[in-house]
DNA sequence: AGCCTATACTTGTATATACAAGTATGGTAC
DNA sequence: GTACCATACTTGTATATACAAGTATAGGCT
């Protein structure tokens, strides 16, 4: 057990990150780096506490929030181990569509429609919270699973919280791994519907006539400010939202 | 201040459940019963422990834990206070649709359409993890919000789990509230998709010719059992699944 | 009036300590 | 061999204490 602990890079007290906090941060990247695997049980909160030189609540903390979090189960009077599959599988969840592809074995595609500074109508500027006159960036593009589109993507971004993001080259990178790159959201919402798609819409799709759409509409929050308003329409024959998760305490209301 | 916490029952040490818990049931019961609102400051941490005799550390993981589950807000130096709306409204939480049409203003009205055992295909026996020559209750009914139908509810439910739902009376419950009440789900799978209703379903729905439906298919699981396999199809233009909740730590991957 | 400061109160974090309770294991008695 | 028990190790909870740091306010100074 002790071999696991060696490498532990020492935890700075007296940092602007809580120790708590850097306990977490420091099991998750061994977790996440594949470092320790599905399954394999972690050292002990004593050995822990051995080997950070922090005290045994401060790491018991810290394990009851990777516990909250998923990443780990623990066993009254057994130990903590890896979880098998990280839970909160979100059907909402910030997931970038290309890596959602990649990871389904597919290859992903992006084509641009436009990138452009565009005064936005009633609409968008109240659903973004800012005044009417200020130009907003707007992006559209099309991403494709081996060449056929699987998803529309019509997206606005405040400039004033992510002045760069007109400048980016998006048939390199994904709208969406910018901007997790960038900041992460406070808040969040969602909205799920199905509709018929405009003309427009059916013809970037490639979808038959009649054939329905899932359109995913969300908006995400930093310092009380919208920083994105996106639509995301993708062809109901070819696309569905799942999720699956052991619930929590709050599940239900 | 006091006079909030007059009535407070005591919690009892020394007892099966935690102290924290009973002081996080406590609170959550003020805040669902009205009795605390929506931006009301909660008794501060000192106020509690005087108040219910334990240590201050409890009372602070008890809120720490209230407010990740979206329930008060907490603000360093001022003081906690009974959240705007709970968070974690997920888009696939539990909500009974009587509950939800009934909080929007409707008036909820259900029709059972069959309730039955049926020897169901291999596709739902396999989807509810039973062998095929098992029996299983199936539900259907039509939900409707002030005479409109909103919702049609195609039930599979393993009589093993739950031997008494094929003799309630569905009429005067829902099915959903009737199962929340028997249970608490270890663990939901949930698939939201885009379709195109059949005939027998678009009337049902009353809905136009060449209007989608947002179909939302639900497998909830207890002690490693399907217990219920539900199947939940809206009108497109009568309904959207919506959410907002602010971001804890670990809704990234 | 306007500005600054001392103060009181709040939550946030960290520690040392203690006991409870669940799990596995090894040994002992039969 | 089997049943039982003592033991060691694990996580779960509760407490008292301490200090840090954010917020608001009252009061005094200019």
């Amino acid at each position: 057990m002790s071999a696991m602990l060696d490498s532990f890079d020492d935890i700075s007290k007296s940092a602007p990150e809580p120790i708590y906090r850097q306990i977490k941060q420091l099991i998750e990247q061994r977790i996440t780096s594949g470092d320790w695997v599905a399954g394999q049980k972690l050292p002990s909160e004593n050995d822990l506490v051995a080997a950070l030189d922090v005290s045994r609540m401060t790491i018991n903390r810290a394990l009851r929030e990777l516990t909250q979090a998923g990443l780990i189960n623990r066993v009254h009077g057994l130990g903590s181990f890896v979880a098998e599959r990280p839970r909160h599988a979100s059907l909402i969840e910030l997931q970038d569509i290309a890596l959602e592809i990649e990871q389904g074995g597919g290859r992903h595609r992006s084509r641009v429609l436009s990138q452009e500074s565009v005064y936005a109508g009633r609409t968008v500027t109240e659903l973004m919270q800012v005044a009417d006159d200020v130009p907003l960036y707007r992006l559209r593009a099309v991403h494709y699973q081996d060449e056929l589109p699987l998803q529309l993507e019509s997206r606005y971004v405040n400039p004033q919280a992510m002045p760069d993001f007109i400048h980016q080259d998006f048939t390199r990178t994904t709208a969406t791994a910018y901007l997790l790159g960038q900041f992460k959201p406070d808040e969040m919402e969602h909205r799920v519907r199905a509709t018929l798609p405009d003309q427009q819409t059916r013809e970037l799709l490639e979808m038959k006539a009649g054939e329905p759409c899932l359109q995913l509409t969300r908006r995400t929050w930093k310092h009380d400010q919208v920083v994105t308003y996106v639509t995301l329409t993708y062809p109901g024959e070819r696309y569905e939202l799942g999720a699956r998760y052991a619930t929590d305490e709050y599940q239900l209301r």
